[in-house]
DNA sequence: TCCTCCTGTAAATTTTAATCTTACACCTAA
DNA sequence: TTAGGTGTAAGATTAAAATTTACAGGAGGA
């Protein structure tokens, strides 16, 4: 129901890949050290990003590279790739309003209405940041 | 570290004391029973809202009423009052990155530089939108 | 061929956050 | 003075996220 802190070892990866890929074997091990998460969440995240083509695995033996250009990796490809719906998630709604009241009844109605723009709009909001940008930042450190 | 249903929570109320607060003492009871929430959850809820100026509460006896016109309540101000920096908790950032690692060490600098940007659009979006709207959008149902 | 290092994925456990429940002091108006 | 409210704290419950453990299966070098 948030942006996870899965978003941010997605980008870690991506960033340690796009630096290291060319001269070492990055295997989830080395990113787990790196992020300080433990492997199997880094094979969670990198699988996901594997399924939206963002970048491949070497099988059987490991390492990982990138697969597209860093300005076509969008943080909105990134979320979505972790979490399909995640743009929905991210805005609670209380489950059960009463029926019996009219505000109660309609409430889902009305807020889904409003929420549908702030999703646009994030959604937006997140198309315009890529790796290409945090990379450009990350070498200006 | 997510829009909570407290601010679906927070408009229902809001809605509801809009249309009925005329006419009839709306407490924490009756909103309760609206929304499908504890009254301890809604009286949280309207303390808060309280302290922002959003509504006023009458002490002793009980019912609550607004307090500043419609187009004035945006949603940031909502979700301000809930969680005053629940745009900072939206989203999560992997807390133990490696310090030895170049990608670790600079990781949390790289990420809240982009993230800022994110913050600022949803800022300005839930801005965008005030109860004006929303009771527009109820009354056209 | 076999051994080692890696991935992919499932299941159980632990941790953490959100919500609900219970409890009670205090206020106001009838 | 009593009935019906609010405000708030503390503990219990529930739900979600992350970690741990476990293991089958591929690739490549000895």
């Amino acid at each position: 129901m948030h942006i996870s802190t899965k978003c941010s070892i997605a980008i870690h990866c991506l960033i340690f890949i796009s630096v290291y890929a060319e001269t070492q074997k990055v295997t989830s091990e080395l990113l787990s050290l790196s992020t300080g998460t433990n492997p199997v969440t880094i094979r969670n995240i990198i699988s996901a990003l594997k399924k939206e083509g963002i970048l491949s695995v070497k099988f059987g033996t490991g390492g990982t590279k990138l697969n597209c250009p860093l300005n076509e990796i969008t943080l909105y490809r990134i979320c979505n790739a972790l979490e399909p719906d995640f743009l929905v998630k991210l805005i609670g709604i209380h489950p059960m309003p009463s029926p019996l009241c009219p505000v109660g009844k309609n409430i889902h109605s009305v807020l889904n209405s409003s929420y549908a723009k702030i999703r646009e709009d994030l959604c937006s909001s997140l198309q315009n940041i890529s790796m290409k940008e945090i990379m450009d930042n990350y070498n200006n450190l």
